[in-house]
DNA sequence: CTGAAAGCGCTTACAG
DNA sequence: CTGAAAGCGCTTACAG
């Protein structure tokens, strides 16, 4: 690799003429900025960010933390979109990112330590375990960082609407004229409890109880989970007319176990789901679910990342709520009309 | 943040003994050692390894080069689970990874600016246009360079054994019966080059001749473009009995037409895909697929690359072609039985 | 066993 | 308009 001396030798001039020269520092005369930059162009020379970083205090590089738990990280859609947005964004604002590791190599460190060995400008936490420890400490560091899908006080958090989206949704069935709507749910988490407690208010406002085995726990995105709890679902004496399932890859699941049993969906048994994923959209019926901006999630906190790395006091530690949108589909049946 | 002056005024020693006992070299006294590796903890100091790189000519960083194009990238699942393993197995090995752009900010540089700057040990050409200028600098580069799906002299390249895979679908279609097999190739690539040869050879050693209109082009990824073309596929005077589609994704748009027009599968139209997508296996039916190991292309690229780049004298250009899995599913109707 | 010194590639306040 | 010098945080050959 050509360094910055190479070409000042080539040009016969010191090393801090070439580095003003590349900088576009204004004391340079143009006839030598012009031999500099030819130079430097023909030498395939590029400053080593890293090392410049040594001095500026910036290295213009975001750690992104993205674990790898069952069903999670980049094989789930959801999170693999917000981070390709997450991405186009930051390299827009001239930032790189790179992830945050627990471990590397034999080295055991923590993602605080990562941060350090790398020097990061900031941190996003696209996709972990926020109750870990050190998640925690990684929260509370100096760092300035922002969350997805969890509101913290010392960070900014980028979140879907979900008390919304839950209601639109529910709201939507409803007026479809359900009134024994089951709720596969996801396990316990903010988003899972802001999600729950939005059905309950629905069903209350519209005057509509639903019996205690509606409410099954399953697992976020397992089709085989939500398999075996619609078995159970539909083999209740007073079985329900729809199933909201956590998510799309669940209601998949949901759909399948009804197939087997003959029933058709819609007209049989209606089915709903939540996220929005591509290849929900490719089925027939299209299913009902509410949609995720993720593009939106992704370009939003690296926006505010990147205004939290560059002006910190005039950036606030806000939770920012995004809308989401409801995807009518036609995997829930119209029980008004009489068809 | 703390350096390592700040440790070694805390413990009264040099810097030179503090880097040395943090080095785990032998030439230190236990106890100072001790003494060192306590204050460092206790001041949450971890050494730069950006400033150590500058020193130690390797900054243990891999740069991913993942365009994102139409239908690719980190939105398609395929991609995904192959970086998801590629982080994985780099992170067992030490090394980080980086994402390589185009433009970063305001400055425009091409790929290999990309890598100058950051000045990555090594490069994963994990998605990219393969005859793209910029892509060809890189890989006619000094850089290690690994890639996925397309092999290059230069470079050491990874992917599914195209020709067995096709073979594998497509005689497998044979032997349940299928005469009329039609093809939805993807757009030109050596990928789909070598698809269609392997179709083409396996037809021909079977005896059977299929008409040209049986061979279309769509989209990869695309379920839009394949719901069309199987709609002129199918009202055919003669139509196919098994429609094999470029991917999984396509299939899904195959059966979406399908069904649309009455059709039953498999009973009355055979489906068959590319890929293994988790989500094509919670269908019902299953789709018949080929299944590319995407957890093996991943750590086997990484594994090769961190080869290159740490033995560059023993490791060889080679392509390594992985095996691929067929997964009957039961979108293919057995025509031999009569049911 | 410990430390002073040189150097990695860059930036920038300062002197000329 | 140009350059010598100091310094960013680290490593390591060498001297003691």
């Amino acid at each position: 690799m050509a360094t910055i001396k190479d070409i000042s030798l080539r040009c016969g001039v010191s090393v801090s003429t070439v580095s003003k020269a590349l900088n576009g520092y204004q004391d340079i005369s143009e006839a030598t900025r012009e031999m500099i930059i030819k130079t430097a162009h023909e030498a395939g020379y590029f400053p080593d960010a890293n090392v410049r970083a040594l001095k500026m205090k910036k290295t213009y590089n975001i750690g992104v933390l993205f674990s790898t738990l069952t069903k999670h990280g980049l094989r789930n859609e959801y999170f693999a979109h917000i981070l390709a947005s997450f991405k186009e964004k930051a390299a827009k604002r001239g930032y790189d990112i790179t992830f945050i590791e627990h471990n590397i190599g034999n080295r055991k460190m923590t993602y605080l330590d990562h941060c350090r060995l790398r020097n990061f400008d900031g941190v996003f936490i696209a996709c972990a375990e926020f109750t870990e420890p050190e998640v925690l400490e990684l929260v509370n560091s100096d760092y300035p960082v922002v969350t997805i899908d969890h509101a913290f006080n010392e960070a900014i958090s980028v979140l879907s609407d979900n008390v919304e989206g839950m209601r639109q949704l529910t709201q939507y069935i409803i007026d479809q004229g359900h009134r024994k709507i089951a709720y596969i749910h996801g396990t316990k988490s903010s988003v899972t409890h802001n999600r729950l407690v939005s059905f309950h208010n629905v069903l209350k406002e519209n005057g509509i109880t639903v019996p205690e085995e509606y409410f099954v726990e399953g697992i976020y995105r397992s089709a085989e989970s939500s398999e075996e709890l619609a078995l159970r679902l539909l083999n209740l004496p007073d079985p329900p007319t729809c199933i909201i399932a956590s998510d799309d890859y669940a209601a998949l699941g949901v759909m399948n176990t009804a197939r087997r049993m003959g029933l058709k969906i819609p007209e049989d048994i209606s089915v709903a789901g939540y996220d929005g994923i591509s290849v929900a959209q490719a089925l027939e019926p299209k299913l009902t679910t509410i949609k995720q901006d993720t593009d939106k999630i992704g370009s939003e906190a690296a926006k505010q990342l990147i205004n939290l790395i560059e002006n910190p006091m005039s950036t606030s530690l806000d939770t920012i709520y995004l809308k989401v949108q409801l995807v009518k589909g036609a995997s829930v049946r119209n029980l008004n009309k009489a068809d």
